[in-house]
RNA sequence: GGUGCCGUGGCCGAGUGGCUAGGCAAAGGUCUGCAAAACCUUCUACAACGGUUCAAAUCCGUUCGGCACCUCCA
């Protein structure tokens, strides 16, 4: 077994080698928290969430730290808006501070993320607690001339750091995203910035006007952060210099992690990540769904609606570098799809809950190998997925069958539980069953029975009424050949 | 202008030379008082046109259509 990653700085899938086996390191770019969160957001958290998951299952949970950074510094919307930043507009159309609004959108993106069962990251440091922090990485990058301080806001100096000669394993400028300074269009959608020397240049540290909310006393005056220091800043304090997996959505790669990584390699002098991962769109009719085309659908009305761990379900159910295109039809498709697979494992765990093991062991299933081996080719959840739904056809068969294997079906209950829940977070074992000895329990076997009297003499409007009005607060029956069973819907 | 990506059956979506992915929906069947569930069967597709090859959804070329990024964006 090795794992291959797709790697966005070599364009090909390596061998996955971590720098130390002991402590895997990861990093991933979290939300500006001035907006709720959406379904494109979902899809980039969501699979790197099983990226995560699987690196602690391949390693041990204990041998990764993961670290999602939380900006809560608002960032210049447009640069002809006078300093009107994304966190400030929108504390003025709320008519509350942005600190305020940093703290409400923060604690409703980690509801959303809660509830689609994206585990917490284990450090989730904020923007505005390593001011500090990026002064001095400032003050370094201006001390080998790196950056540059005008009308004070400081700049780093791209063209100035594509002529220094980089050491073996350090990435030049545009070469994350292949680009090369000259060929771009600048002045497009944002209007070109007089204090820079040039165009491709980007702050470090920004001067504020006097009404901006959020500032701090630096070197240069009352300022805040540029966008991309933070996260050099936060991931080199809990990751080191160099770690191994750096993830985002595809939108960042430019100018985000380019300058990322320009900055932290320009002020640290080491390499800065090893492996780029890059999560792709989710699209609506044809485009991109994003804040600013206004086609964004957002978790809370979504979760009016469906099931969040279908949701999730529905975002793995397509590989994480391919766009995914969102409909009402796919988001049914995906519930209908993911609640066969809860059917199947409720069915299962309540034949292993009344019959208890016998100790006999059996081989890990055949579909556990063909899962794995999925995940190891970039985490190839669609194709996992396709052989999670061959185990579970496997299961039903031998839950039908008359003589069955209990060997078999606890290692098949273990493999679904490792690949299902611990890894893909689909979070089907922690039901409840509804078992022996409760009083609901008892309470539906006088039900049953009560309707199997009226079937036997053949009363069946009673019978079905019984049925019908089970239904209709979220009991199902279903009669098979050994008795009628019923389970929560 | 530059940099990438994509076009697969009714829908979603894997697959990069030969071995019908998978899910949802639909139709038929088994079971059944009826349902439901489960199982079985059916629907065998790769934008178009050329080319390479014993063999192309996959490689090459052309055309058509679409998307993303180029300093706010997951």
């Amino acid at each position: 077994m090795s794992l291959r990653i797709y790697n966005t700085l070599s364009r090909t899938k390596e061998e996955f080698q971590p720098i130390d086996p002991s402590l895997i390191r990861m990093y991933r770019c979290g939300p500006t928290v001035y907006k709720h969160m959406h379904i494109g957001h979902a899809k980039s958290y969501i699979s790197t969430d099983v990226v995560r998951r699987y690196l602690m299952h391949a390693y041990g949970a204990e041998h990764l730290i993961f670290v999602m950074n939380i900006t809560d510094v608002g960032h210049l919307a447009d640069d002809a808006d006078e300093g009107e930043d994304k966190m400030e507009a929108q504390a003025r159309r709320e008519n509350r501070s942005p600190f305020e609004i940093a703290a409400y959108y923060e604690a409703s993106w980690l509801e959303d993320l809660d509830r689609m069962n994206v585990l917490r990251p284990d450090r989730m440091p904020h923007a505005t607690d390593f001011i500090r922090q990026q002064i001095t990485t400032a003050e370094l990058l201006l001390e080998r001339g790196l950056a540059y301080v005008s009308n004070g806001s400081v700049y780093f100096d791209v063209a100035g750091y594509q002529q220094r000669d980089l050491p073996e394993g350090f990435v030049p400028y545009g070469g994350l995203s292949n680009r090369r300074s000259e060929d771009q269009q600048y002045g497009g959608r944002i209007a070109e910035n007089q204090e820079k020397r040039a165009p491709q240049d980007f702050a470090l540290w920004k001067k504020a006007e006097p009404e901006h909310f959020m500032q701090w006393y630096s070197p240069w005056g009352w300022g805040y952060p540029g966008w991309h220091l933070e996260c050099s800043v936060m991931a080199r304090y809990y990751l080191g210099t160099t770690f191994d997996i750096h993830a985002g959505g595809l939108d960042n790669m430019f100018p985000h992690h380019e300058c990322e990584i320009a900055q932290s390699q320009g002020a640290y002098d080491a390499p800065f990540v090893r492996y780029w991962m890059h999560v792709n769109m989710v699209r609506v009719n044809d485009a991109k769904m994003g804040g600013s085309a206004g086609n964004a659908l957002n978790m809370k009305d979504l979760y009016k609606r469906y099931d969040p761990l279908a949701l999730r379900f529905f975002i793995l159910q397509s590989h994480y570098r391919s766009t995914l295109e969102f409909s009402l039809e796919a988001i049914e498709a995906a519930a209908s799809g993911l609640d066969k697979l809860r059917k199947a494992i409720v069915r299962l765990r309540k034949v292993l809950v009344s019959i208890p093991a016998n100790g006999a062991m059996h081989e890990q299933p055949a579909f556990l190998a063909a899962f794995l081996e999925a995940m190891d080719d970039d985490f190839n959840t669609p194709v996992a997925l396709g052989t999670l739904f061959e185990g579970i056809g496997q299961l039903n068969k031998m839950l039908e069958s008359d003589n069955r294997d209990l060997g078999m079906l606890h290692a098949f209950a273990d493999a679904f539980r490792l690949a299902f829940d611990d890894i893909l977070g689909l979070d089907l074992f922690s039901r409840e069953l509804g078992g022996e000895g409760e009083i609901a329990g008892d309470l539906m076997e006088i039900m049953i029975g009560l309707r199997q009297e009226a079937r036997a003499r053949k009363d069946f409007a009673t019978s079905d009424a019984i049925r019908d009005r089970l239904k209709a607060v979220g009991v199902v029956l279903e009669d098979t050949k050994e008795g009628t069973r019923w389970v929560m819907e």
